[in-house]
RNA sequence: GCGAGAGUGGCGGAACUGGCAGACGCGCUGGACUUAGGAUCCAGUGGGCAACCGUAGGGGUUCGACUCCCCUCUCUCGCACCA
């Protein structure tokens, strides 16, 4: 029984409750069929979904949907990005577990997925905070270290005095600690390190293959992983048996370099420096943006390729992780150093001359790029790029430089002062050293005795049940890791975990590489924000290569399709907590369904670019959902005696159904087209809006015209039941057909129907339009030019003068130049 | 500063490889039905009385430019001392 009005309340728990009884979303790997796996970033069960998940799980869904229809064996999994700092926050404000709150938080938002009508593989869900997942952290984390990609080195961290623990750099705001406002200082620890770098040309190569990805995403981890060649040379420090080594890119202007700095934290700078006092004033603004300082070592070295003498300096704004630590300035052509010699009075002088360049001005700043060489012994007269190559082999051959490729990317620091999250996996022993923790003892699992306060580090460090462990070595008394993971790891392959399936994620024993990981890998299709377009993308990349080369998988890229939808915005700005423009989805379903709410946000703006939120224009999507629905009411008498079938081939149709039929096959054919391109959901939308319309304006005459409506609405029906899967449903099984929509193939068209027999002809004098002509379509240029040479507003136009020349284009104009 | 992208009605947005600018939706105007309508339905809706003018601005290529080329402006987003 088809109510009258559009009540979505009434019909979309139903046909959940249907989806779910009948698993009709589950998946199983099936050789004999193409797979298609479909997936959105997992959310961090914060507690609550928002409009960005809304949109990001509704892409998502029609894709899924999609590709169902299109008879792809369809994974669309779901879970949850499980550890992280909120949950430990809630713990030490509401003295609420971290495991507790986190689980309620789950059990809400999987409710709230759900009344989305999202076609999820529920069997497959993770969540990272369970031991079953996190103890193959642990273990990939161990392997790792066997290989010696995981390793424990001193490195400088933000860390926050008053807090008493390390903060991410994204917890670092305007140089101070999120929570407590006080500053935050660099400090040295000694912290575990996972060594991306070893993938780094690989992964750089790679990039150029990630052709499904925006190219501006693929930009930023080039970018990020920042390739640069250069030359390593040798300055011996005069007078002791010390030698500087610096990186260069710029080898081509060694002759110009007026003096050398080292890096504060540099080894040498402390042995060069006798005033510990100075010396901390600039380590103190060691990394800080704003002002260049530097101080004299006193200390003088020898450039390598002309012996000159040059001043070493300790500079605030050399980078201790980059290069060598230490560099050769060139003031006259790098702008940092032309500050920094202008500021202490160290000489300029110039050894690259632009291009044909002839006067040469007084230098303002530094001229940064290209050019010829001049003062520059045996090298001037060349061009900056020869000179480089020719400069650098000298000091090769000479024993004073080595040529280098230098990466910005540096290995991932993953240790943090944080409970929840996964236990790094190793003991200390005063006897044995590190001991990673056997295989047969893992999961090494979060203890429970843990208080929260907020203060103090890390929260494992107080847990003595937790700490003292006997040496799996030697069977002494030993200390365990207190420090944890940090979550981007259980974010870099639970793409991976689903493809297992619940309750089997595990990679020790069986065949490899794992059958069920080579059926479904790569991900075809991945959606999620651009915000992480470097961070988890790239470490999914690394862990997936890392995974590969122990065997278990075969390709190391994990995502071949990336889309990165917009923001949602209101207002002028992005909708969040804190500027108070939240639109609440459970609001939003309660009032509208979640088939307006999902058909808004994908209607409203193209899935990569920002959405502007319009509640105007959610009513808009209600009222065109309501129309579908009175348009079946109305006639659902007349259309349970009528019969799509033959419809597709029928003479014998009324022009206005044969005018309707022809909308129909045009709006497949968009639709379709629409969503193979890029995904542009908004037009596809838009196409259906037109054929309902003209629905809409149908007023069937007798039985034929009654099928054609039938056929139309069958197809309308289908095409909309990715976009807004309950109405389709509910609407195709008042039609009394059988079974559901999701189970139905995508509806095909046919190009001889979808054509229009007659089109308007545009006649244009000098490119401006002057007249509108119906013609039959399919007319050679020839005739087309007659007949608009020979419209009786085209003489008008033309008032007499000489035709020089007619352009006419099949199917669409005729341009008369006159 | 470097890198990427974007500027189209009152608003969100359409326009495939150059071919009727403004699809579709929102809003607005008028009308119908109503005790009433912020419900629904119908019609209209870039500007201008007009010729004409209109896709950030200025040039160019072309029979024809939102689309291609050059210059300028504005905005958004990344990365920012990587030597």
């Amino acid at each position: 029984m088809v109510e009258e009005r559009y009540d979505p309340k009434k019909i979309e728990p139903k046909w959940q409750a249907h989806w779910a009884e009948n698993n009709l979303f589950r998946t199983e790997k099936d050789a004999s069929r193409k797979k298609f796996y479909c997936l959105e970033m997992f959310p961090y069960p914060s507690g609550r979904i928002h409009m960005g998940h809304v949109r990001n799980y509704a892409i998502g869904d029609v894709i899924a949907r999609y590709k169902r229809m299109r008879g792809f064996n369809v994974l669309h999994p779901m879970g949850w990005d499980a550890f992280g700092l909120p949950a430990e926050n809630a713990a030490i404000k509401h003295g609420v577990h971290p495991s507790q709150w986190t689980y309620e938080n789950i059990s809400y938002m999987k409710g709230q997925l759900n009344k989305l009508g999202l076609s999820y593989d529920w069997d497959r869900e993770v969540a990272t905070c369970n031991p079953e997942y996190y103890t193959w952290n642990q273990w990939f984390f161990l392997r790792m270290y066997e290989k010696g990609l995981a390793y424990r080195k001193s490195s400088y961290v933000n860390w926050c005095p008053s807090c008493a623990t390390v903060l991410a750099n994204e917890q670092v705001i305007d140089l101070k600690c999120w929570r407590c406002d006080s500053v935050v200082v660099q400090k040295q620890l000694d912290q575990w390190f996972l060594k991306i770098t070893h993938y780094a040309e690989e992964l750089l190569q790679a990039c150029d293959e990630l052709t499904g990805w925006p190219e501006k995403v693929v930009t930023m981890q080039k970018n990020w992983i920042g390739k640069s060649y250069g030359l390593e040379a040798d300055f011996a420090v005069e007078g002791t048996e010390d030698v500087i080594r610096i990186y260069t890119t710029r080898a081509d202007t060694l002759f110009g370099a007026t003096f050398v700095c080292l890096s504060p934290p540099h080894p040498l700078s402390s042995k060069l420096v006798a005033d510990r006092a100075e010396l901390a004033k600039v380590t103190a603004l060691y990394g800080k943006a704003e002002e260049k300082i530097g101080l004299f070592t006193g200390c003088y070295c020898i450039n390598p390729v002309n012996g000159e003498r040059l001043p070493v300096y300790i500079a605030n704004f050399v980078l201790m992780e980059y290069g060598t630590g230490a560099i050769m300035s060139v003031p006259a052509h790098d702008q940092r150093d032309f500050e920094f010699a202008q500021k202490y009075g160290i000489p300029i002088r110039k050894v690259i001359a632009p291009e044909g360049e002839t006067s040469r001005p007084e230098a303002v700043e530094a001229y940064e790029d290209d050019g010829i060489l001049i003062n520059s012994g045996p090298y001037s007269g060349l061009k900056s790029s020869e000179a480089r190559e020719r400069i650098s082999e000298e000091m090769e051959t000479k024993g004073k430089g080595t040529k280098k490729v230098n990466f910005k990317l540096r290995d991932w620091g993953i240790s943090r002062q944080r409970y929840w999250g996964t236990p790094i996996p190793v003991i200390y022993c005063s006897a044995c050293g590190i001991v990673p923790v056997p295989d047969k003892d893992l999961p090494v699992i979060l203890p429970q005795d843990v208080r929260f306060t907020g203060k103090g580090g890390s929260p494992l460090a107080e847990s003595s049940s937790f700490v003292s462990v006997v040496c799996p070595q030697c069977g002494g008394p030993a200390r365990r890791e207190t420090d944890t993971m940090d979550t981007f790891v259980d974010s870099s392959w639970y793409f991976i975990a689903y493809c297992l399936g619940k309750g089997k994620v595990r990679f020790d024993g069986g065949r490899l590489p794992h059958p069920d990981l080579d059926y479904w890998m790569p991900v075809d299709q991945y959606i999620g924000g651009v915000e992480h377009a470097v961070l988890h993308l790239l470490y999914s990349r690394f862990f997936t290569r890392v995974i590969r080369d122990l065997g278990i998988i075969s390709q190391g890229e994990p995502f071949t399709n990336l889309l990165t939808q917009g923001m949602v915005i209101k207002d002028g700005a992005k909708m969040s907590k804190s500027k108070g423009n939240v639109v609440d989805p459970d609001y939003l379903i309660n009032r509208y369904g979640s088939d307006t709410s999902r058909l808004f946000s994908l209607f409203a703006a193209p899935p990569e670019k920002d959405l502007d939120w319009s509640d105007k224009g959610v009513e808009g999507a209600f009222r065109f959902l309501s129309r579908i629905w009175s348009l079946v009411y109305r006639n659902l008498g007349a259309l349970s005696q009528a019969s799509s079938r033959g419809v597709s081939d029928a003479a014998g149709l009324s022009d206005e159904g044969r005018a309707l039929v022809r909308k129909a096959h045009q709006t497949i054919k968009k639709v379709t087209l629409d969503i193979e391109r890029e995904y542009h959901f908004n037009t596809a939308i838009a196409a259906l809006m037109e054929l309902v319309n003209e629905m809409n304006g149908f007023m069937p005459k007798d039985a034929g015209d009654m099928n054609v409506l039938r056929f139309c609405l069958e197809t309308t029906l289908l095409l909309l039941s990715p976009f807004t899967p309950h109405i389709a449903e509910e609407l195709w099984s008042a039609l009394e057909n059988r079974p559901g929509t999701s189970a139905q193939v995508w509806p095909s068209w046919s190009e001889g129907l979808a054509r229009e027999d007659e089109i308007e002809l545009v006649i244009q004098i000098n490119g401006k339009v002057r007249a509108k002509l119906m013609v039959p379509a399919g007319l050679p240029e020839e005739e087309l030019k007659a007949l608009a040479l020979n419209d009786r507003k085209t003489a008008e136009f033309l008032g007499g003068k000489a035709v020089k020349k007619v352009i006419a284009v099949q199917g669409r104009l005729v341009n008369i130049v006159a």
